[in-house]
DNA sequence: CGGCTTTGACCTGCGC
DNA sequence: GCGCAGGTCAAAGCCG
């Protein structure tokens, strides 16, 4: 994951490389991983949900946070019932609870095998409200990107057909580096420029 | 004490 | 018009 070091100034992180999800709606993505294991040590694997093929390296990192990612449109998902939940989504919203029509944000939605329902994306997240989803025995959660400039939310619900599977959506574009890539890499950094130093 | 989660209430759009 | 469902708010409580 090279570009990985994009995000370690102010400056806004760089296009998204990854084509494949907006071009084809029904990727599958599995993070069959220990718990708690962070994400951007041992990414996910995105597969084909037909062919179950291992697809290349994702640039996680552009995926959750860059600002001129994918297009306006949603990604849809495999199962049926997040399909249409995604259409409905689709109308944005503004103050509580209210819909209205406005511009359309980035929403990425993918599944993600784990039994973990938070998929440690490197970002950190207050959690705001947790709802009972129809036709659904698990609730879906709400999430809030808690740094202050940025209004990225996520929303994460495991599916009912199969438990193992968290359908995790974005929506938003993340206007600041990853915080826990910022941890990671600020020791490395600084011995990097002491060693320069000779 | 600050940050986070929990949870019930509230608000609005949509379908009937 | 009404009820339902989904999304958000905000107070209360928990935890490090």
């Amino acid at each position: 994951m090279s570009p990985l070091m994009e995000g370690q100034d102010q400056t806004p992180l760089p296009p998204l490389p990854l084509q494949a999800p907006n071009h084809n709606p029904s990727y599958l993505f599995t993070h069959s991983l220990l718990p708690s294991t962070p994400l951007l040590q041992h990414p996910p694997q995105l597969l084909h949900p037909n062919t179950g093929q291992v697809l290349p390296d994702i640039d996680w990192v552009s995926l959750l946070s860059g600002p001129t990612g994918p297009s306006s449109e949603s990604v849809s998902v495999t199962s049926g019932n997040i399909v249409d939940q995604e259409q409905k989504d689709n109308k944005d919203y503004t103050r509580r609870g209210s819909r209205t029509k406005k511009a359309t944000r980035p929403r990425y939605a993918f599944q993600t095998k784990s039994a973990d329902d938070i998929l440690d994306d490197g970002f950190r997240w207050r959690k705001y409200g947790q709802k009972a989803v129809k036709n659904s025995i698990y609730p879906r959660s709400y999430y809030r990107c808690t740094h202050h400039t940025c209004n990225v939310k996520k929303q994460v619900q495991r599916l009912s057909k199969d438990n193992s599977i968290v359908v995790t959506t974005y929506e938003g574009i993340h206007n600041h580096p990853c915080e826990k890539l910022m941890e990671t890499l600020t020791p490395l950094l600084k011995q990097m420029q002491f060693l320069s130093n000779f």
